[in-house]
DNA sequence: GCGACAG
DNA sequence: ATCTTGTCGC
């Protein structure tokens, strides 16, 4: 139901040729304020069993203000390419484009488990899903690609700049006290701020109780996982 | 030339 | 990413 813009195919492309299309789609990316008060955003993520190329991939929408789920999906589908440092998005977006299209609901902005801008080329995972998805998207990752920082306070909160070769790339966020930080850097149609800011919105609990990685992706991994389990239905 | 390297 | 029990620290 929820659409997308197909710019390119993602069959028959080698790394080579994988590299090629980022160095053309980068011109395309947007990074700007929101142009509009989200309401809802959405999660997604994927999981396999290791050394198989079944995919199980799924999307978790949530109302932004209150943080409850307004719908999931699930499906299984196959990777056909491999996971290569820079190059995941062509490995995770295409199963996760078919989630996406069975989505009743169209999500405001989305959050990737990846990196946005914080990458050699400028085109993570949640910039190319964001071209192909046409709205605000930025990546909240666990581990750094690229860009160096200096550690930020321990207060959940707050941050420090993402650096690479001179650009602010993202920032490395503190989303618990005490905890390592998440990187954030933004997609496309969204400045690195407002991710921040919609990151920390996300916390599950009040006064910084709920988890280091933020409820759209944490719900959504779980779900892949029960999914690749047996223990929830494909849609 | 030697490491680093999202998930 | 996935495979896994105990263990250190607030």
């Amino acid at each position: 139901m929820a659409t997308y813009k197909p710019l390119h195919d993602w069959t028959n492309i080698s790394p080579t040729d994988a590299v090629a299309l980022q160095q053309q789609l980068r011109s395309q990316i947007r990074i700007e304020p929101l142009t509009a008060t989200p309401q809802t955003i959405a999660g997604c993520d994927i999981s396999f069993n290791k050394f198989e190329e079944t995919v199980y991939a799924g999307i978790v929408v949530l109302n932004l203000e209150t943080l409850e789920t307004i719908e999931e999906v699930g499906v299984i589908s196959s990777a056909t390419f491999p996971y290569v440092p820079g190059l995941l998005s062509f490995r995770e977006i295409p199963s996760l484009l078919e989630a996406w299209q069975k989505l009743k609901t169209e999500p405001d902005v989305v959050m990737f488990d990846g990196q946005g801008i914080a990458h050699p080329r400028r085109i993570g995972i949640a910039s190319h899903g964001g071209l192909f998805l046409n709205r605000p998207t930025f990546g909240c990752a666990k581990s750094v690609l690229v860009g160096k920082y200096e550690e930020p306070a321990p207060e959940r909160g707050s941050w420090s700049p993402m650096t690479h070769y001179k650009d602010v790339v993202g920032a490395a966020l503190r989303t618990k006290n005490k905890v390592n930080p998440v990187y954030v850097s933004p997609g496309h149609l969204i400045d690195l701020e407002t991710a921040i800011n919609l990151t920390l919105r996300c916390d599950g609990g009040r006064r910084g109780y709920g988890y280091r990685i933020p409820e759209p992706t944490r719900r959504t991994h779980n779900l892949v996982n029960a999914l690749r389990r047996g223990e929830r239905k494909a849609d």
